[in-house]
DNA sequence: ATCCCGAGGG
DNA sequence: CCCTCTGGAT
């Protein structure tokens, strides 16, 4: 994709959703890490579902490390990965009244070295909390990129590095959001709804799956 | 490369 | 049934 195409593509996207927003629900930026944490290989409707009942209870370090692992798991039993998520979201917030003054840290390499945080939950923090101009690639993200040639690589770092390079201004600080939203709502894995989408005459990729009129005319 | 792992959709 | 969902640690 050229970088004219580039800048429609996101034109487009942004025309639709003039302020895109995480759909995760937090109340501060320590939940915001939280849910993040809670939301690998997890929907962000499952993980809203959990995480309303707990914030209400529990929306600092302080308060998670009393509630304790245990506790936490009751909440989050429902989400994928709970032993292993209840275990690391225990472990960081300790680490953050530790190293921290229980505060997140706005700093990359200090999200980082948080129990269960890696390079997409800390890019996801530090837009969404602190207004870096970061880009957390997911799977939808990765899989956009990819299949629409904005952003093609073999890895998410690969595919990371293209959009730093290629996403233009205005459009760095919100390309996260429209992405994943699009990919998410529109460029689905499994059925990808071409017939609907409002870039798909700026991408490569050609439909697999007929419009719905389609395939009720043609079952089967 | 493998493990962690529940809910929802097709 | 199988696939997917805002991954990270070993």
């Amino acid at each position: 994709m050229n970088r004219a195409a580039i800048v429609e593509f996101f034109a487009r996207l942004a025309e639709a959703n003039p302020a895109p927003e995480t759909e995760l629900e937090y109340v501060n930026a320590y939940t915001l890490l939280v849910a993040v944490a809670l939301s690998a290989q997890a929907t962000d409707v499952g993980v809203n579902k959990a995480t309303r009942a707990l914030f209400a209870e529990v929306d600092t370090p302080a308060k998670m490390v009393a509630l304790g692992e245990e506790g936490l798991k009751a909440h989050i039993k429902t989400i994928g990965l709970f032993n292993t998520k209840a275990k690391n979201v225990i472990a960081l917030s300790q680490t953050l009244i530790e190293r921290h003054g229980g505060e997140v840290p706005e700093d990359r390499a200090a999200l980082e070295a948080l129990p269960g945080v890696g390079r997409k939950t800390a890019n996801v923090v530090l837009n969404c909390a602190f207004g870096h101009e970061t880009f957390a690639v997911d799977t939808h993200i990765f899989r956009v990129g990819n299949r629409t040639g904005l952003a093609p690589g073999k890895t998410v770092l690969a595919v990371e590095q293209k959009l730093e390079k290629r996403v233009p201004q205005p459009f760095r600080l919100h390309a996260h959001h429209w992405l994943i939203l699009h990919g998410r709502y529109i460029c689905k894995a499994r059925t990808p709804e071409c017939w609907r989408c409002p870039v798909a005459d700026l991408c490569r990729y050609r439909p697999k799956t007929p419009p719905p009129a389609e395939r009720a005319r043609k079952p089967g």
